[in-house]
RNA sequence: GCUGGCGUAGCUCAACGGUAGAGCACCUGAUUUGUAAUCAGGCGGUUGUAGGUUCGAUUCCUAUCGCCAGCUCCA
């Protein structure tokens, strides 16, 4: 190896020795990369560059290509870039601030005066086009701080100035592709002629720096992919949310509706309302199980209960108040302080704990009017919501049957992808430092000896305790909070809640606040749209349908419902004139589980026809044998099932 | 709460300054039908609400309510 030459190598090991400077690209060549046309960036000692950079010392060198999360990372933030870019051409006066990529794509943050309009992304989408197949070189630099804020300034952009500011570097980089420059880390595609399949999605206001105190900026979003083959399979993607869009199904399945008179409020139909009771059955059951209590406690209480809990000072912004009898009332937003007073209204001995509290009690609570959505977030709502007091040996034990709980019950539903946060002290808390460390370590302790991976949330725990919440992905790979355990050392220290011990001695119990279901509505929604609307047998607010061939089988027909109504099942029976497809499309439609077809044969044979939503027709069966089909799927989670 | 968009028949959409139209749904009749749409006829709207501009407003303007996408918030 030569002075003038350093020794570069792939990560298998090959290597090659170059000229110092040679760049990247050519790096990659040298080292008999075929695929090199597909290269978006490289990583030089897994540290990430754009593919004109140059080697400056011996290095491993991995090509970054576009088909990987990395290079579909590089892809979108360059597609922000070639946005703001058509932007500027377009809307000269537009200042750019920031462009990052995100989860499902990317999106950049202008300053403009007038918003843009659905016609503007049109055109600003064509120039995006343009400036692509121009194939213009990516070209970065490094500059001082100085400079950067000399150049910045020069052409009015005031927000790069303010960020740049804020770097604590000395040098910056900037970007340039033809007449348009941009303060960027990079590494970017070599060329805007790499930029192949993109598509801007929505405009949205956003605030400067994420607060709502600064002034509100105009974002793009939009979408990159490496192939236009991937675009059209994620376009595809969200017209399937579309289509599973609980607010859509709610209408159509008839679940449930909104009313002006009460916004963000469901109202429950007949068949929204036998799921939901039927989640709660389910929910109780698991309670008999687990040892679980379940009250019932008020509506609306006098504001000083609220006072004492720390609602008022913590959530008033939250609660809608009432007042009676010249009293000062407050409708509930949670359950803990009922709970608290349930507690509290006798001498406990260590011997009563743990006491574990189920409340299904109807929460109001009042949210801003621009966050309310379908039943993901309502103003009217209740949760699978319990209050465990234990002492403090008991929270491990506590909090690992409740992780039990929560498992079997996602396991359930086919949530089997879970995140789970564990979030810690944030920065207005209450109780001793001492506490906190306890109770995180406590937490920890429990998802370390269970094995279950989680991250931590940082400061992101209750201002009375640490907590872990428990996130599972759907079907459409979207994350959802469901479960919370929470550990609560403040409110029983509000509410003077004591036990005595075995020795006789006055102690204070530790809370525990958890729902596993989170929300009823919300998670109504969530399963909605997992399911595409094909609820579970067992959950199914019509669980068969009974259709006729003719208006010969009517009394057979009659008769079937009866038995299968008698067994616990929910049945129903077409009888109308109409032909047997028309009405097996309107079961179908209905997403019903069993469409049990009989004519002449059936009632010959006294048997039924079935068709199984999903799995097409089966072999005709005797009513005894599909009860019992039917049941073997049922009884697991809902027991015996016949009344 | 903030920014933007949208509110026409139960649903999906059309008409966009000259007092609203289609398909499906619904109702009625005919058809007795074997695994995702039988045919015919009929009913149905003070165009979210309230003002304003205009000879005339579903269409333009203002306010308001609701919904949607984001932002912020989410014990």
């Amino acid at each position: 190896m030569s002075a003038g030459t350093v020794r570069i190598a792939k990560p298998t090991g090959e290597f090659v020795d170059v000229e110092v400077g040679t760049t990247v690209a050519d790096a990659l060549r040298a080292l008999g990369e075929r695929r090199v046309g597909e290269v978006i960036a490289a990583a030089v000692d897994e540290h990430l560059v754009d593919l004109s950079s140059s080697i400056g010392g011996g290095a491993v060198v991995r090509p970054v290509f576009s088909d990987s999360r990395e290079g579909l990372e590089i892809i979108r933030h360059s597609t922000a870039h070639l946005m703001a870019h058509a932007v500027k051409r377009l809307f000269p006066e537009t200042q750019v601030t920031i462009g990052p990529v995100i989860e499902s794509g990317f999106y950049y943050d202008f300053k403009r005066e007038r918003p843009f309009t659905p016609d503007d992304l049109e055109r600003i989408e064509q120039v995006m086009q343009e400036i692509a197949s121009a194939n213009l070189a990516v070209e970065r630099r490094e500059v001082s701080k100085l400079e950067a804020i000399e150049f910045f300034r020069s052409v009015g952009e005031a927000y790069k100035v303010e960020i740049i500011e804020g770097i604590p570097d000395d040098r910056v980089s900037l970007y340039a592709q033809g007449d348009f420059t941009d303060l960027c880390r990079g590494p970017h595609v070599p060329s805007t002629g790499r930029l192949k399949a993109f598509k801007l999605t929505s405009v949205a206001g956003a605030y400067w720096r994420g607060s709502e105190k600064n002034e509100m900026l105009q974002r793009i979003y939009g979408t990159a992919f490496a192939s236009p083959k991937e675009l059209k399979a994620h376009l595809a993607m969200l017209e399937e949310a579309k289509r599973r869009d609980h607010r859509r199904l709610g209408r159509d399945l008839n679940l449930f509706s909104f009313h002006p008179e009460a916004p963000a409020s469901p109202f429950f139909h007949p068949k929204g309302a036998l799921v939901y009771n039927e989640l709660v059955a389910y929910i109780r059951r698991l309670y008999d199980q687990f040892g679980y209590q379940e009250v019932l406690t008020p509506q609306v209480l006098d504001v000083d209960l609220w006072k004492r809990s720390g609602h008022y000072d913590n959530y008033r912004d939250n609660m809608y108040f009432t007042e009676a009898d010249e009293r000062a009332m407050a409708v509930k937003p949670m359950n803990c302080p009922s709970h608290c007073l349930l507690y509290g209204m006798a001498t406990r001995s260590y011997r009563d704990l743990p006491m574990r509290l189920a409340d299904f009690g109807r929460l109001h609570r009042y949210e801003r009017s621009g966050v309310t959505a379908g039943l993901t977030r309502v103003r009217s709502f209740s949760q699978d919501d319990a209050h465990i007091f234990c002492t403090p040996d008991q929270i491990e034990g506590e909090v690992g049957r409740v992780i039990d709980m929560l498992f079997r019950t996602y396991d359930l539903f086919g949530f089997t992808e879970r995140r789970i946060y564990l979030g810690t002290r944030p920065e207005k808390s209450t109780g001793s430092d001492a506490m906190w460390a306890r109770a995180e370590s406590t937490l920890t302790q429990v998802l370390q000896n269970r094995g279950i991976t989680h991250e931590l949330h940082a400061g992101d725990g209750a201002f009375y305790g640490p907590k872990i919440d428990f996130c599972i992905l759907d079907a459409m790979r979207r994350e959802w909070q469901l479960g919370t355990i929470q550990l609560d050392f403040s409110m029983p220290e509000r509410f003077d809640l004591h036990y005595v011990n075995s020795a006789g001695e006055e102690e204070r119990p530790v809370m525990i606040h958890r729902a596993l279901l989170g929300s009823i509505e919300r998670f109504m929604a969530i399963l909605i749209e997992h399911c595409a609307g094909d609820f579970p047998l067992w959950l199914a607010p019509v669980q068969m349908r009974l259709v006729t061939v003719t208006e010969d089988q009517h009394a057979y027909a009659e008769d079937v419902l009866a038995t299968l109504r008698a067994a616990g099942l929910r049945a129903e029976a077409d009888l109308r004139k109409e032909k047997l497809g028309f009405k097996i499309r309107e079961a179908e439609l209905q997403k019903i589980p069993f469409v049990l077809v009989m004519g002449d044969k059936e009632v010959a044979t006294r048997t039924v026809a079935p068709r199984r939503r999903g799995a097409g027709t089966l072999a005709p069966v005797g009513v005894a044998e599909l009860i019992e089909t039917a049941m073997t799927e049922i009884r697991p989670v809902m027991g015996g099932g016949v009344p």
